[in-house]
RNA sequence: GGGAGCAUAGCUCAGCUGGGAGAGCGCAUGCCUUACAAGCAUGAUGUCACAGGUUCGAGCCCUGUUGUUCCCACCA
């Protein structure tokens, strides 16, 4: 047994995470006599690198799988990818591009071959990535969302839908996006401020009475008005309701109309109405019967219906019309105008409303059961706050658009008789039209919102529409972990189809966690060339040190500052972890240490096993509430500051000295301890537990042990108080050494004089060996010393420490002065609060003897240091 | 326009159901002490944004103010 010398994770955790997938670690098995606790990935793009989002996400998942599989759960991380349709046919646009080819050139058919081809040579690389981070994840069960099992599902419930009346396909106003030529559902557009204008344009009475002006912010869709549209009850234009204007720059004349949409104080009470571009305007349109004229193609060049401006893009017919506006003194004013524009999450360019045929599904009745899964608590967001983002959204939904213009997905089920015009929709593909027979059949062109897939994966993974094994074990998942900004998009879809589709919903629980932003709190991303690449984190590293510096100092829900800087920690920490690990498997070397229990236990070693039992029923706690922040931040004090800086240096004196017995008693708290430190810190830091587990030659793999729990053996409460004392000896006598100058090396009589000697009789080993004692000697009281001393008056204890020609007593009385203003202060405190019959009377007891120790440990600690320092004044003087 | 978060040490942030202000980094001083200099020891540093309120007691709960970040929303 034996590690080697220097913390080297690139050297063992590629071999580990093949060695727990090999042996079929990950993959749970189907037992009815154990719980199953299941959770599926959020699934990540194919065209995606592992991103510090993803880092953070699959850490979460990672440690609450690993958490809840070592304390005997058969345990499901159901791993898989996301075509991301608009993103990956984007991507494969690109190539084809640059290979001078175009999609229309070479067709569906080509396309798809080439685009699957991309997907097996690239799909599989953040598969990878999750891997090297540690991800257990049962791959044997892997799933893509565009694989034979789910297009199953998605066929199965876009029929169903279809045919509860719940999918329907009309010509509404939708989101289109001029450069993926695609429409796109209303979360998929995200809103921007602009600087822009705000033109008022005359529109001419076509009476020649003079004009009448409206204010837009879009001059190029004027030659789409239908209407002027003003308030009914605006003074200023109720004659004129019901008039015509001529629209300038076109032949047409346009009618005057009421509608309480318009807003009487805003700009001129006048509101041109373009029913094929705006989503208002196109409600107007309905209500009051009013055409509806397209003046933009789908790659946002405007139409035939465009008249001079016909062939010109949106940008370029906006500046002319402006410009041919102004020459005919048509423009009243330009005034500067910020306003939100929309743009496509994908590609960045400006959204055009416009009129289109497209197929949507209806919300009311999926929502209604999904808000109230959510407010009967059936389901909760973790933290609470989120589902509030969820209801707004849930509460105000409207129809959904899944028809996507793209090739890339799962393309909708739906056929077209050519010769009878009926639709047909089926799982299978139909040979014959049901309704007149013809076999002239047109599948619809359009591919389904990637959303509208995952939105199915908690159970399409897992075999719906059949009712398998997994399903039925493992459905409902326990828990959905994922960032906040897809609440929207997929968290909320979920809940609806899981309600819909399988009848129940699709987890209890939602962990929320934020982003991980930049060290100037910006989001990472590639425009900013500020993201931080994870796996070189890792390459330099380690994945361990990834982990657990992602999950230091951070609550749930709140956003995550990174830098490289947040890794120097974790990783030196781990490298301490490794390094007292070392201690304790050199010390052991060929050993057969007493069982744990068998003997009885020093000062020392209850006092580590009671500090180990309260970090595991703390660490427990955290964890079930999700809290692996404070959990972490936990497991780094005790580790470090207890067990590394404490307990390690108390064992020297035994370890080094000649009672073999003892060594061996002594060496088996460190083993227990360092055990229970991998258990602990396993689900955190997966790797280095496992190769050091490995290295004590207990079992085969850490990963299936069981997780710590606390145990009431451990509780040595009082003799856990008195090592606090001798610690704090300890500290005092290093505080004066530093103090004082006295050099580390040099080796001090120390003399104390307490109450209970009997127990610092037994810690004397433990004061000489870390506070550098040569020897102690007990006494009654200060006046049994002959020699000049340094002092410190602690509350069980008093100890003094000749030093010579080292003491300056002026510092002496100045430090002894320090610590009695502290006691002061304390004194003060205590009878302040026993004195307030408040207090008294209603605060809990244990905290009014808690006080009341309180003031009589200090009113003594006062007086001493008070007869000392007086002492010291006499002499100095 | 609606909603949410944040404001704590020089910096980045923790702080669980209200009960003696914490960590990491940085800083100062001294140490290569046979696990670790990716280390050890000692030390300094806070009107917990501001103003009220509830309470015996508030960093934590309530109200308001200021600053800041974000989400949602069709005002042309």
């Amino acid at each position: 047994m034996s590690l080697p010398k220097n913390y080297e994770p690139q050297t063992f955790e590629g071999p580990i995470y093949r060695e727990w997938e090999q042996k079929g670690y990950f993959t749970p098995q189907i037992d009815q006599d154990k719980a199953p606790y299941s959770i599926v990935i959020p699934p990540p793009n194919i065209t995606g690198q592992l991103h510090m989002g993803h880092a953070l996400n699959n850490t979460i998942q990672d440690i609450i799988i690993r958490h809840k599989r070592m304390q005997g759960f058969s345990t499901l991380w159901l791993p898989g990818t996301d075509h991301a349709s608009i993103a990956t046919e984007v991507k494969i646009v690109e190539q084809l591009n640059k290979e001078g080819l175009s999609k229309e050139a070479i067709g569906r058919e080509e396309f798809l071959k080439k685009a699957w081809a991309w997907k097996e040579k690239y799909g599989g690389k953040i598969v990878e990535q999750l891997r090297r981070l540690g991800s257990s994840c049962d791959w044997t069960r892997e799933a893509f969302t565009m694989d034979e099992r789910c297009s199953k599902a998605v066929k199965e419930v876009f029929v169903n839908l279809y045919r509860q009346n719940k999918i329907y396909r009309g010509s509404r106003i939708i989101n289109w996006c001029p450069d993926c030529k695609t429409a796109l559902s209303d979360a998929e557009v995200e809103y921007e401020e602009k600087a822009s204008h705000l033109w008022h344009i005359r529109y001419p009475y076509e009476d020649g009475s003079g004009y009448l002006v409206v204010a837009t912010t879009r001059p190029e869709t004027m030659l789409g008005d239908t209407a002027v549209a003003v308030n009914p009850e605006d003074e200023r234009y109720k004659a004129q309701i019901g008039k015509r204007v001529r629209l300038p720059l076109t032949d047409r004349l346009i009618p005057i109309v009421a509608d309480s949409y318009v807003e009487i104080g805003f700009g001129t009470g006048a509101v041109k109405i373009t029913p094929a571009h705006d989503p208002n305007d196109f409600e107007v349109g309905l209500r009051h019967g009013l055409e509806v004229i397209r003046v933009m193609d789908d790659g946002g060049v405007m139409n035939e219906n465009a008249f001079a401006y016909t062939g010109m893009t949106r940008e370029a017919a906006r500046k002319k019309i402006v410009e041919d506006l102004k020459a005919q003194g048509l423009m009243e004013k330009i005034e500067p105008y910020t306003h939100n524009v929309g743009e496509c999450y994908r590609c960045r360019s400006v959204v055009e409303p416009i009129v289109s045929k497209q197929w949507f599904v209806r919300m009311d009745d999926l929502a209604k059961p999904a808000i109230k899964a959510v407010r009967s608590r059936k389901i909760v967001f973790i933290p609470e706050r989120f589902s509030k983002i969820y209801f707004n959204w849930m509460e105000n939904i409207k129809d959904w658009c899944i028809s996507r213009q793209l090739w890339w997905g799962h393309r909708i089920p739906a056929w077209y008789c050519q010769d009878c015009g009926e639709v047909i929709v089926e799982k299978t593909d139909p040979t014959r039209c049901p309704k007149c027979g013809s076999a002239n059949l047109k599948q619809d062109e359009d591919v389904l919102d990637t959303w509208f897939s995952s939105a199915l994966w908690p159970f399409s993974t897992m075999g719906y529409p059949e009712m398998t094994p997994d399903l039925k074990y493992f459905y409902p998942t326990n828990l959905l972990v994922t960032a906040y900004d897809i609440i929207f998009f997929w968290v909320a879809r979920m809940i609806f189809s899981g309600i819909a589709h399988m009848g129940e919903i699709p987890f209890p629980e939602v962990l929320i966690h934020g982003i991980v932003r930049d060290a100037l709190g910006r989001k990472m991303s590639k425009s900013l060339g500020n993201g931080i690449d994870p796996l070189e984190l890792i390459d330099k590293y380690g994945a361990d040190a990834l982990r657990f510096s992602l999950c230091m100092g951070v609550a749930p829900g709140s956003d995550i500052r990174f830098s490289e800087d947040k890794m120097e920690p974790a990783r030196n920490f781990l490298n301490k972890i490794w390094n007292a690990s070392r201690y304790v498997l050199s010390n052991c070397e060929g050993k057969k240490l007493p069982d744990f229990g068998s003997f009885s236990l020093g000062y020392a070693d209850k006092w580590i096993l009671f500090r180990l039992n309260k970090t595991v029923s703390e660490v427990n706690a955290n964890l079930k509430k999700y809290e692996l922040g404070l959990a972490a931040q936990k497991l780094y004090d005790f580790i470090w500051s207890d067990f590394c800086d404490w307990y390690i240096e108390l064992t020297k004196p035994v370890l080094y000295g000649s009672d073999e017995k003892k060594k061996d008693e002594t060496l088996s708290v460190l083993m227990y301890t360092l055990k229970s430190i991998l258990k602990l810190m396993h689900p955190f830091t997966p790797f280095i537990t496992e190769k050091i587990w490995q290295e004590l030659g207990e079992s085969q793999t850490i990963m299936l042990e069981k997780y710590p729990t606390a145990c009431k053996k451990l509780a040595f409460g009082k003799d856990y108080a008195r090592f606090e004392n001798v610690k704090e000896i300890i500290r005092s006598i290093r505080n004066i050494r530093a103090e004082a100058g006295a050099p580390p090396s040099k080796k001090l009589t120390l003399y104390i004089a307490s109450d209970d000697k009997a127990y610092l009789k037994r810690c004397s080993a433990y004061i000489c060996r870390l506070a550098n004692v040569g020897e102690i000697r007990f006494i009654n009281s200060a006046s049994d010393i002959k020699e000049k001393v340094s002092n410190a008056v602690l509350e069980h204890s008093e100890i003094y420490i000749p030093l010579g020609e080292l003491i300056d007593i002026e510092k002496e009385i100045q430090r002894l002065n320090k610590d009695l203003e502290k006691a002061r202060a304390e004194v003060e405190r205590s009878e302040k609060m026993l004195g307030n019959p408040g207090f008294v009377n209603k605060a809990p007891k244990h905290l009014i003897d808690k006080e009341k120790d309180n003031l009589a440990a200090n009113t003594e600690l006062c007086a001493k240091l008070e007869a000392r320092i007086k002492e010291l004044s006499e002499v100095s003087e």
